[in-house]
Formats: C-alpha cells, structure tokens, sequence
RNA sequence: CGCGGGGUGGAGCAGUCCGGUAGCUCGUUGGGCUCAUAACCCAAAGGUCGCAGGUUCAAAUCCUGUCCCCGCAACCA
C-alpha cells in the first residue's frame, strides 16, 4: 500500500481579494506536494475558501449582493490568482479547491456538529451546552454590534453604535456554547507529549501558555436574526454555527466525513499536515484540536505556522502604508518560478520575511539567471561546440589519470560524487523538515562548484588537444549531470523550469518521477541528444522592471489592492475629478489660530499630550495630540497654533478632546513638526 | 511589570534549541578567463555577534541584568 499524505492551506476568507499570503501559503503547500509526491506519496492537496459570517454579510449588503453572490466573486478571484500563478489542478497544483457554500460541506459540518453534541469531554459533561452570548445591542439596526462597530464619545461610558450615534444596550442572547474549559488538560498533555504537533517550537510554547493561561467555554452558535449567512444548527433552525467550527471543518468535510462515502476521509485524514499563517494559529490548535477530540475523531499529525510577510523595510503591509504587495503586480513583471523560487528561498519557514520587488530581482539573478541558468547554459553550450550535441561518456581511463590531474579534475569522480550525496541529503532532510530556503541552499551550493570545475579545467584548452579529449569529457559529461540532479531535486521548487531543463539535458522521463533521495550518479546517459541551450532564468533588468512597477502603480493605486473588492466603486467616486475639493469642501473645515495655555503629559501614556487652547472662545479647549515622544511640553506653552475647530470631539485615556493640531509629517520617520505663524497673530483668527 | 519579534562586517539575513575555527546573498577593491545570461573563477578589505556581568578549558550560542528598535494592543483627531 502507498503511504499518504494530506496538505492543507487554511480556507482564505472570502472577504479580501487575493493577496501575497494567500499566495504564499499555496506555493508553499503545492511545493510540499510535489515533493512527497516525488518521493512516493499519495499526496492530497486541498486549498480553497472560507465564505460564511457576519462580515461576509455585512459586506454583500452594502454592495446589494446576496450573501451567495459576493462569494461567488471572491472565490472566483482567488481561484483565478491561483491559475494565473499555475497552481490549480489544470498544472498539477490543488486536488480540491473548498468552498465552505457547498451543499456537502453543510451536510458535513453539520454531521460534525451532531458528533460533537453527542460527546462528552474528557471531564465527563456534554460537550454543549445553552447558555448566553452578551453583547451590545443596537435596536434601530436590530442587531448585535461588533468591536469595530462600536465607539465612546466623549463623556459617555456606554458605547454607542457608529451608524446610529445612539448607546447601545447589553443584551443577552441565547446560544450554544462549547465546553471548551474542560479541555485544558487534555490540550496541554496532548502538546507536551507531541513535539511536532505545532511548529515550530516557539509557536507551540506561545500555544501552551496561551491554554495555560486559562480557557473559557467558546460560544459555537449566533441567533439567525444576528447572523443569517452560515450553516442551520443541526436540530435547531433558529441558530447558525460559529464560523470558525463551520470553517475548521472543511479539512474533514472535504474529504467526505459525513457523506455516504468516507473512504478519502479514512485514507487521508490521519497523515494531515495544516499549514497556517500564525495569526490564526489558535483557531487551528486550541479549537480544532478540542472540536475533534470532542467528536471522537483523530488529530492531524501537524500543524505548522509560517510566518508574515513584511515589506522591504520591515514593515507590516497595510492598507494605510500603501506598502502592500500585489499580486498581480508581481505576476505581470515576474515568471511564475522565479517568485515560487523567491518565496521559498527568502523566507526561512516559520519566521517573519520581508518582500521587496528589488530583493526578488537580485536574488533571482544572482541565483537563477547568473547561477543554475548560466550554469545549464555553458554546459549545454560546450557539449555541443566540442562534442556535436551528443553528452559523452564520463569515465577517465586510467592511463589519462594524470592528465586529469593536471587540468585539476578528480579522475574517477569520487570527490564529486561525494559532494552532491552529501547536499542530496541534506536537501532531503531539510526539505522534509520544512527548512525550505536551507534546503535549497544546499542544493544551489553545487552550482559554484560545478562552475568552479569548468574554470579549473578551462575546456576551451582541453578541447585543443585531442589527446586530452577524454578529461574534456569527463567535465563536460560531470557538470551535465550534476544538472540533472538539480532538475530532480528544485522539482517540487520550479516545476516546471526544471522539466524543461531535465529534457533539455536530454534525459527520458521526467523529474517529478524521481525520489530526490534515490538519485544516484550516472543517471544521465551518454551518447544521448542534448537540447538547445536556452536562458532558463532570463536575466532581469533591475531598473526597467522597477520603473515599469511605479508606472503601475500610478494607474492603478495600491488603494486597489488594499482597499478590498468594492474598490473600483470607490474609486469612481474619488476618481481624478475629485483629486480638487472646491473652496465650499474647504469651507467645512474650521481652522483657527490657537495659543497653548497649558500643556502637560497624560499620566500612564506614553504618546498622549493634554492641550488647554485658547481659541478666542470663553473657554479654553482641551485637546490632546500623540505628541509626547516628540515635544516637551513646557516648551510648547505660549505657542501659537493651528487647530482644527469643528472636529467631532473624541474621548482619549478618559479625557475629551475637542479639536486637532495641525503638525506636518516629517519624511519617514513620521515624525511629527508643529504648524505654526511667523507673524503674530489674534487667537481665533480664521484660516483660510 | 500588557503580548510578541528582533539587535551578527556597508545593506539584507542564517547560525542560538544540541557551546568548540563566525556563514550566505548583495555591495566594494584588485586580478583571471572567454564555454556561458555584462556570466563565471580567484584574491582582498570589512565583524569586540547591542551592552555589562556570570558559568565553562571554551560563549553569537547557556544563565542574570540592562539598553535600543519594530509590530499588535492601549493613547496616534
């Protein structure tokens, strides 16, 4: 019997357009599948999309979709990113592409569900229970409201909902609950006795002393008034499940638990490997690792977190920076491998990476283009100036040992070989480790040696004598299969590059036949055809790519990318006509000259600055400003200043601000420069 | 005592769990070569591994303390 193996992405919420993570997770998941695949397994790869909740509600609404229609959309997007990005079925990526709408799935959650309800946790009471969900109540909305949703105005101690500006009511409502407390035992002596089941390791410490700290009962339903997009509660109508035990389940509904045919399931489940992003790290150990102890079903084998992509300073990518990646972006001026290769080699698994477009062209073209590509390239070249195209015999007769010597080759090879069975290995372990970009690295380490050969031994010379002919050979015939075994070992990394330049070299079959373990010198045959030689990795233009990007970007502003699928609507209303205010927009604004009367620091904030002004008015406004780390507040006393009169005044450490100053950004830093007069000027007096 | 990540040649990073000649990519300088994608090869310069103690024959690595930076959260109207 084969031995199988199940790889998962998380289920990408439909309610962000594609992006770099989603992007990420994927290659890495599809390189994972086609190397154990390469080395035997019965590989199952399952990606796909998360599509019920309350956002996804929200979000259809206010487009005037249903719910179904939004994430028909956004699914769509995604599965076309992967396309684009050739990791759909169609180029031998993802098996099963998830959706959380699909009538199995709510017959499998729901089976789930009833599982879980039907059991009892490892304390002996029923896994659920009824209880009460508090939260704010909004009655003209008539819904619950979320954090996001909620503000303080000033002065006031009980949230208000933002669309309303009323105070909002606590109200209790029914729901399920999940016993989630009763598994913190069997959760922490689960992880202690299982090194691998979170990794890396600081991800399961972080996990530990998260269950350590103490667990509480999870609620696992809403009401259908409060949230209608999910899946019925099983035996009560009125409830919809939580959508994260909703999502959670995908791994096993897509495999067919709780259909008429779980054989997928039973082959599959118990050699699953979930690789998350670590901001949702607990959902996928915490909860998921209980749901399945509760419904009596087996844990996957692991679950690893990878870390976040920052950008090239270092930053977190966010809509407000502008500094997010788009993928599209990326796709129109990179080759599909070339980032694939990026993306595994940059990034060390587990831990934070940073992207940038001019990180990826160098790296691409030190390794790729000046490195493996070259590489093929002269390879390919010689044998066919000096040999006519035909890969010659390798072996060195022992009467030309010496002449061997003295062009600097190791005549019976042995050095070689011992060199690339040693980074095989180590490539093998480490890929199997998940060490991808070590892993790759001990693998493109046997280019500058091979390079190194080739200058040693100068073959130019070599071919201008024939009685050297045989060391030529044996160059020539050593640097072309030791390309092979690259070819065989980036498989799963390039693969299709690496097809290519395995054919090229003339070799039958194809890589991803061949257990990258299993390779063994000789493999290439000689007297063989070569291939054309061809640039693998085209070299890239730094300075025309870059300059390319930014004209992109002007056309279509990062907003785009960032701001979600309804950008294009927005981006009508704000479009270049409205890049003008006119003066009566102006107008609204009310800025007055004000006089700092007293100024002094928060206590307890680090930012925080508290301002009386005087305005003019009767009485001095307090304002506060983010501008402790920047400005002593004594010096700031009898200083004349820009304020912003008629903003909507904001509570701020319990304090009420009733105004802004106006301060300019200073370059990157963000650093923050007062605005103030040259010339004296009457409190109050208008700007404008 | 909020949570987390990090401080290693000019830049970006690995190495830290399991102490033992400090490694990689880019960049700089000089040289070589022409089979190759302005490529490749060689050599050189450049590091008190944030700081201070401690353990040890030996510390980037272990222990203690301390400083700084970056996320998140709070306090950036």
């Amino acid at each position: 019997m084969t031995k199988t193996f199940y790889i998962t992405t998380p289920i990408y919420y439909a309610n962000s357009l594609p992006h770099l993570g989603h992007l990420y997770t994927t290659v890495v998941a599809d390189a994972i599948h086609r190397f154990k695949e390469q080395r035997g397994f019965d590989v199952l790869f399952l990606t796909g999309t998360d599509e019920h909740g309350i956002n996804i509600q929200r979000a259809a609404e206010r487009e005037g979709r249903t719910p179904q229609q939004q994430v028909d959309y956004i699914s769509a997007e995604i599965k076309r990113m992967f396309h684009d990005f050739h990791l759909d079925g169609e180029y031998g990526g993802f098996d099963i592409f998830m959706r959380t709408s699909d009538e199995f799935h709510y017959r499998g959650a729901s089976e789930f569900w009833r599982r879980i309800a039907a059991g009892t946790t490892p304390k002996g009471r029923p896994n659920i229970y009824r209880g009460y969900y508090d939260g704010w109540f909004c009655a003209p909305c008539a819904s619950f409201k979320f954090e996001d949703e909620i503000f303080f105005p000033a002065g006031d101690e009980l949230p208000h909902c933002r669309i309303h500006e009323r105070p909002l009511e606590k109200v209790s409502e029914e729901s399920y609950f999940f016993r989630l407390s009763d598994y913190q035992e069997y959760l922490v002596n689960l992880i202690e006795s299982n090194r691998q089941l979170i990794r890396p390791e600081a991800r399961r410490n972080e996990t530990l002393a998260f269950i350590k700290g103490g667990l509480q009962d999870l609620s696992i339903s809403r009401r259908r008034e409060s949230v209608a997009w999910g899946i019925p509660v099983p035996g009560d109508e009125g409830h919809v499940m939580y959508v994260w035990l909703d999502a959670l389940s995908n791994y096993i509904t897509a495999l067919g638990f709780g259909s008429d045919d779980e054989s997928r399931f039973q082959k599959y489940w118990p050699l699953a490997v979930h690789l998350v992003g670590k901001d949702i790290l607990r959902f996928h150990t915490v909860y998921w690792f209980s749901f399945l102890e509760a419904a009596g079903i087996s844990l996957p084998r692991m679950v690893y977190a990878h870390g976040m992509w920052l950008d090239a300073e270092g930053r977190k990518m966010g809509k407000t920076l502008g500094n997010v990646i788009d993928v599209d972006v990326l796709r129109r001026h990179f080759p599909v491998e070339s980032i694939r290769y990026f993306l595994l080699r940059e990034m060390v698994f587990g831990q934070d990476g940073k992207f940038g477009y001019e990180n990826l062209i160098d790296r691409v073209n030190a390794e790729l283009a000046g490195g493996l590509g070259n590489l093929f390239s002269r390879t390919v070249s010689m044998i066919k100036k000096y040999r006519g195209g035909n890969v010659p015999d390798g072996k060195i007769s022992e009467e030309n040992y010496l002449k061997a010597r003295r062009a600097q080759i190791d005549p019976d090879g042995g050095d070689l070989v011992s060199a690339l069975s040693f980074a095989r290995d180590e490539y093998v372990r480490r890929f199997e480790n998940f060490d991808f970009s070590a892993a790759i690295e001990s693998a493109i380490a046997i280019i500058s040696r091979t390079d190194k050969m080739i200058s040693d031994s100068k073959p130019w010379e070599l071919a201008k004598d024939d009685y050297k002919s045989e060391v030529l050979n044996a160059v020539l015939y050593r640097s072309a299969e030791t390309l092979r075994w690259l070819a065989v070992m980036l498989y799963s990394v390039m693969p299709e590059t690496m097809s290519e330049m395995y054919s090229r070299l003339g070799c039958r079959g194809r890589p991803e036949e061949i257990d990258p373990a299993d390779l063994v010198w000789g493999g290439l045959a000689s007297n063989t055809r070569i291939g054309e030689p061809a640039a693998l990795f085209p070299r890239l233009d730094r300075q025309r790519i870059m300059d390319e990007i930014k004209e992109t970007q002007k056309t279509t502003p990062e907003a785009k990318a960032a701001a979600g699928p309804f950008a294009a609507q927005k981006q009508e209303k704000t479009g270049d006509a409205n890049d003008f205010i006119t003066i009566d927009d102006f107008a609204r604004i009310d800025l007055r000259v004000g006089e700092i009367l007293a100024a002094e620091r928060v206590p307890d904030a680090d930012k925080l600055l508290r301002f009386e002004i005087d305005l003019g008015e009767e009485k001095p406004r307090q304002i506060l400003a983010g501008l402790a780390q920047y400005y002593d507040p004594q010096m700031l006393i009898g200083k004349k200043v820009a304020v912003v009169a008629n903003l909507k005044p904001r509570k701020m450490r319990g304090l009420e601000s009733q105004g802004m100053i106006l301060a300019a950004s200073l370059a990157a830093d963000d650093r923050p420069a007062i605005a103030t007069f040259i010339d004296e000027v009457k409190n109050g007096a208008r700007l404008k």
